[in-house]
DNA sequence: TGTACATCAGTGAACGCGCGTTCACTGATGTAC
DNA sequence: TGTACATCAGTGAACGCGCGTTCACTGATGTAC
């Protein structure tokens, strides 16, 4: 055991715990238990729940949006003045979180839950807590989107990255009950990689969809 | 009060209830107090929380899913035999949602979050209610977008439609927290209407999206 | 080197609270004869 | 028409439970003199 590796423990069993089941549905009894730690234990450590989802989400988004600058620095130095396209900005985006080194061979898999979950269940503390910390890189990746659509009206753009991050926050927060039905259904095998390579061309080529129809009416 | 519309207030107060905070976040001691009705009230008129979830979706989803088969089935006359487009397959669906009676002008933004955080709270019970019970259209549904992209592998088609109902469920789950960030940064206001109208093509363009690239290998 | 004190990581047990559910009961309405 | 009984909608109060948090305490380690 070491001495004082017990944040780490309840930062690892709260992690996967988070991913499995969300936030409200975890209790701290279930982390501790699971982290072979006392109870009081993370309120000792941390002060309160909330304090610990934070805890979790900095652990590994902190490492990730360093990865992310350095990524688009390094686009932008590749295309020397020029705006990067669309394609290139998805896809350092997307290589940033897969080639990230994550714990375990699980450890993409719960990154994109989080992520997901972050997104769609409504922690108040927690949005506000990630956009504190971490706006740069995200204001950095719209200002490259824009700069890439330049063809959208900032209202249609808008829309457009809503669509994109609903479609990317679902398919991530739920992908691994989404592969085991495709397993099931037709036998075959996803990972991760392989969902943000189908995920990238399917978010550029409706981000860059050219027409927004009106309306239609019915005879 | 009449004799007996304590059931329909108890389902009234609990679908907007619920669509506001989702369901753990919701209490049955908030429902009972916005209704107006005793707390036991739930437990006698439909037996458990699980179940007044599942009365709330069924309120709205019966009637929305004869429409549907009206629609498709009306779909289908005016093409007689040959197969209907995507396009005209995702309007058939986004025209029923939109042009259902609702019991008021929140009806539609209502219905659309409950939608939304039914894929999105992992409830047990209420994905399997819903399995059972409005399979029937949502298999057409499918069925339709299947002859509309006979271009795609299974597999292709697959994570796509999960990418289209991922950017759909999301989107509309927190249309009105995303149309207030809209009104406020650029000044304009949008209806649920319009969020359709951009949606479609962003669907429809994303689906048929030419091109599955390879993960790509970095320098 | 020895002693007194401070700091720190951790613990066991309890606290108060809000939750979904249950239960014995009431009072109005309907039905049988 | 009157009486006895059954059914139904609803109620008030309590139940047991699991929750996040708190508190007094312990024992090990570090620091000052």
């Amino acid at each position: 055991m070491a001495q004082s590796d017990t944040v780490d423990r309840i930062l690892d069993a709260a992690e996967e715990l988070f991913a499995e089941r969300g936030f409200s549905e975890t209790s701290l009894r279930m982390i501790t238990s699971k982290a072979n730690v006392n109870l009081a234990a993370v309120n000792y450590h941390f002060g309160s729940k909330n304090a610990l989802i934070q805890a979790v989400f900095a652990r590994f988004l902190t490492p990730f949006s360093d990865t992310l600058e350095k990524a688009f620095d390094d686009l932008e130095r590749r295309c020397n003045g020029r705006p990067p396209s669309l394609h290139q900005t998805l896809w350092a985006l997307t290589e940033s979180a897969v080639r990230m080194p994550h714990r375990n061979e699980d450890g993409i898999s719960i990154f994109m839950r989080l992520l997901g979950l972050a997104y769609t269940q409504s922690q108040g503390h927690l949005r506000k807590f990630l956009e504190e910390e971490y706006s740069e890189p995200f204001g950095r990746f719209m200002g490259l989107l824009k700069e890439a659509t330049p063809q959208l009206s900032a209202v249609d753009r808008y829309w457009r990255i809503q669509f994109m991050l609903g479609a990317t926050a679902f398919t991530m927060s739920s992908s691994d009950a989404l592969r085991e039905i495709l397993e099931n259904k037709l036998g075959v095998d996803t990972t991760v990689q392989e969902i943000a390579a189908r995920l990238v061309p399917f978010l550029a080529s409706g981000l860059q969809a050219s027409d927004t129809v009106a309306f239609p009416q019915t005879a």
